[in-house]
DNA sequence: TCCGGTCTTGACCATTTGATCAAGATTTAT
DNA sequence: ATAAATCTTGATCAAATGGTCAAGACCGGA
């Protein structure tokens, strides 16, 4: 992943009110777009015509499709790893697993379309956050790994690979945003959430409280 | 989903040898290159190129790039749902469970492009399989519920939602395909299978047993 | 061997789509 | 008010791609 994305960045590095602004918009079309269809299923018009911008004035922001997938891309990333960040060794184990699983879950139900970008990416073989996986998010996740692992060796929590479980809990969440056609379909409508989060909590932590 | 997705049907309903050879080889191509690059992303020439065979020669077999796609995902679709069929009521609850997220894992791990081709069907609202989710698969979730509900209810099971454990079972095995980039990046190269089933069976059955 | 049906393909078409550009509209600073 | 900078867009292009077609190669049964 590189920087610098937009366009203007030459003479002014001072992005102008209309700048800033419009390639909010953009971006907020365009994670709409990318993440229903897809980076080849999306088109630059489809996000113009979401967005109300003329086709030529998304490339006067962007030079390349390929830079506003970039962008809405970036922005998504710093989201979705926010949770993990805050996962407190001090805390009491099972409550502060609770509550990432819990903060994990807001958020897939506050952007779904966040979740279904990033699924869509690393499904496809992530070929454009390969730094990202290997770099920041391999290092915070051995951070919390080893966390997970002073919490068992302290018979603070059950024995359990910390890895496999960070999978899960991602795994599990994310679900509810990236299979929700299938989730509403077997359900009927969409979940209650606050059953959804018991359930979650009772399945991925359930067993994981020591003798 | 209609059927009859192939073409000659017409005078006689006999398929030759290499009718049905070629229309194997093309859908194995098919798999391979729509469960990377997702439906939109793909190309009739990528696939005429993996299996050796020209593009006209495709629209031979298959009318259209949509009838490949619709094939193989219906061939993905048989597969994917065996392993929840087999849910036997009778057995022991626990054991019968972990003989499903084991088969599941399998599969996972055997057929890894055929969890990827589904996970974005539904990742872009199961354009193709409405009907599947729907009707057949619905069914027989409803019917397996039931089966752990009725465990739940003898006491052989401590209550658990079964709907969410089916889907976190769902979600936590198909990780495995849909994210294996993610896996290989943070785990540093491919995930010992051992290891990984112990860990999820852990994780995800670890606190079903009853008091 | 020979014939009808099956199979294969090079050349080609029409549409979609990412990207460009020049000309004009609008905003901003002075 | 005015000039410079910024912003906007209709028209257009070239490449990619799904799909067609006619001509020829191949195969299987009599």
């Amino acid at each position: 992943m590189s920087k610098a994305v937009a366009r203007k960045p030459a003479k002014s590095a001072r992005k102008t009110r209309i700048q800033s602004q419009n390639e909010q918009i953009i971006l907020d079309a365009a994670l709409d777009v990318f993440s229903t269809y897809g980076y080849r299923g999306s088109t630059i018009d489809q996000i113009a015509g979401k967005c109300g911008l003329s086709k030529p004035n998304l490339f006067y922001y962007f030079r390349h499709k390929a830079d506003i997938y970039q962008a809405v891309l970036e922005r998504t990333l710093v989201t979705w790893l926010e949770p993990l960040r805050t996962l407190d060794p001090e805390a009491d184990p099972l409550g502060e697993l609770a509550r990432y699983v819990s903060a994990k879950l807001d958020m897939t139900f506050a952007k779904p379309a966040a979740s279904r970008l990033f699924a869509n990416e690393i499904l496809h073989g992530a070929p454009h956050v390969g730094t990202f996986l290997k770099g920041p998010l391999k290092e915070l996740v051995e951070a919390k790994s080893a966390v997970i692992r002073h919490w068992i060796a302290v018979g603070k929590l059950k024995p359990v690979d910390p890895l496999h479980l960070i999978f899960a809990i991602w795994a599990v969440t994310q679900h509810y945003a990236d299979f929700a056609v299938q989730v509403e379909a077997l359900t009927g409508g969409e979940p209650d959430r606050e059953q959804t989060r018991r359930a979650v909590l009772d399945i991925l932590l359930g067993g994981l409280r020591p003798n």
